[in-house]
DNA sequence: CTCGCTTTTGCAAGCGTGTGCAAATGCTGC
DNA sequence: GCAGCATTTGCACACGCTTGCAAAAGCGAG
């Protein structure tokens, strides 16, 4: 087909009548070329269709401008949000963001970041896997920025994003309490991320200091189907809870899907249910899910704030946001 | 910090006591380097942690290995079911994704393209956006491959991937009529995607062919809220249609929260509903929607295969694929 | 051992860009 | 016009890699 290709800036020197180095400053913020010559250049790229070839200035500055997003379940409500706020963010700082996924085999994390490394990306945001200290290690010892979402590790270097979780299970525990609840449960994966086991354990203590005990169960991934499985395991017990602390609202909306259509349950009069994430479905009016909203915008804008400071910040390398209880009708009062 | 940076192939073939260009085929595949040095420079870049620099390479090879993924509402189900299947793909292919979002203002689609070229992708895949002339042709100038994916765009170059829309309609269109439905309406929005406006000609043709008239209604953006807005127009109307098929399944969840919680209608009793995409929440057991399943994987598995395939293939730069109905309980019989 | 052949190796050029340095240019004030 | 200074420009090298080409090495047969 076409075999020119590509444009150099060579080219657009020629046709503009100046050097080559003139052409690189003229897209180079900050370099000294004269309005006279910059409109020279300008004229001449847009004619013949340059664009500033970004492997090479990437090679030459030792700075990629690619940052790569590790990422597994992609599809999932809460993990899809969080992309799609963190790409906004990067391109706004004029990064780009090369996507990872790592859903398929164990080594998978290790072999994308090791693809990240050889793109010489400037930074990697993980959301995925459990902390191996194997994983953040390979990525600082290549220079990389390292950003951990939800993942509660607190090694040196990397930054942790991560919410309050343990606070907020003690304000559903409150929560469940005032609607006159005593049977508390918690439903949750066996996937044991930190910020799911931060929730548990959060709310069993908080259950403790109100004088109650919580029915803890666990199954499979964190997942629609998982809470449906769990609410079998939970409304089939002889001292069915009155209450229940989904870890997610995917668990939340598959638990509130089997209590209704299987067990014929009303909710939140036989039964108080809360989520974690506030995906968009919980606002659907079959779940109305009173839940805790990731602030996913607040959690790029951390993100990417980071990662494109100066080199020189080591003040704060771990950050805690807040999520905000959202009441809507799956829980008695309010 | 580290100073060093990153390791380069001079330093490993110092180490291993050859030439760089040893190193060099050694990660080349095809190369011819014999087994004894090969080992020796594996085990010396292995020793010093070295990676090929894929920036570097890219400018040699003028091929970078990135494909570039312009999507907008990747928050969406279909759509990050989609990424998700698509990154996998593309990673078992050896390619690299980047993701361009294209959410905010009109010109972005652009904007992103022309950042893709700067990394010199190999290949874009839209997913977003009407079909713009001037767009495609942007991507092809600069010797990119392109697949649209239900943009239904027949120009010559790129690779387009539909679905038979006109003919999934058509199915639905009689499964509504042997239900016993008379009235039969299409909700749609106002997107104007090809994709969804070739539901909604082939849902009218097929209805009249049958003798039935369709009563059309747009609203908004392709999401839940506007399918509560749709059936908020749809049910006040003196004659309420007892069956409507919707232009996606996200239309089709609001549809029917709306007509059960806001007008107590029974589903599929008082009305059918039938949507489109067979996201995760078409299956939940709040809906269980009959649909139209998108086959995610075979798309992926289709635009991939095209992408890395050898230059020389002008035989079908169009794909059509079959949607699969999915039987579900929101229309009558079966 | 030597010849002819195949495989392996090193050299060096080149990919498209950024940038330090020195030369050239423009500008101001006498 | 000229000196003095700030700004702009061009040259040339560097970045880390691939690859054509020719020299070197291996290898089997005579």
């Amino acid at each position: 087909m076409s075999q020119k290709l590509f444009v150099s800036a060579q080219e657009v020197a020629e046709k503009a009548g100046v050097s080559r180095s003139a052409v690189s400053r003229t897209f180079t913020s900050g370099a000294s070329v004269s309005p006279k010559t910059r409109q020279k250049v300008l004229d001449a790229a847009e004619a013949l269709g340059y664009h500033v070839n970004h492997l090479a200035r990437g090679l030459m500055r030792n700075e990629s401008g690619i940052v790569c997003l590790i990422v597994s379940e992609i599809g999932t409500p809460y993990r899809s949000s969080l992309i799609r706020a963190l790409t906004q963010q990067l391109q706004n700082s004029g990064k780009i963001s090369m996507l990872i996924n790592t859903d398929r085999s164990d080594g998978s994390v290790d072999l994308a970041l090791r693809q990240a490394i050889r793109y010489r990306a400037d930074a990697s945001i993980i959301l995925s896997g459990l902390p191996d200290k194997s994983i953040t290690d390979l990525c600082l010892k290549n220079g990389q920025r390292l950003v951990l979402i939800n993942r509660d590790d607190d090694r040196e270097g990397p930054l942790s994003i991560n919410l309050d979780d343990a606070d907020a299970a003690a304000r559903v525990a409150t929560a469940f309490v005032r609607a006159g609840c005593r049977k508390l449960a918690f439903a949750n994966s066996q996937a044991g991320t930190p910020s799911l086991m931060a929730r548990e354990r959060g709310f069993v203590a908080a259950a403790k200091a109100l004088g109650l005990d919580v029915i803890v169960e666990r199954f499979g991934h964190t997942g629609y189907e998982s809470g449906r499985v769990v609410a079998q395991q939970l409304l089939t017990r002889k001292d069915r809870p009155d209450a229940v602390f989904c870890a997610t609202d995917l668990l939340a909306c598959g638990f509130m899907d089997a209590a209704r259509h299987q067990f014929s349950m009303s909710i939140p009069d036989q039964i108080c249910v809360a989520g974690f994430d506030d995906i968009e479905q919980a606002a659907w009016s079959s779940y109305q899910l009173t839940t805790f909203a990731q602030p996913v915008d607040m959690i790029a804008r951390e993100a990417v704030s980071w990662l494109v400071g100066d080199s020189a910040q080591p003040e704060h390398h771990s950050v805690r946001l807040h999520a905000d209880l959202v009441w809507r009708s799956s829980i008695r009062g309010g």
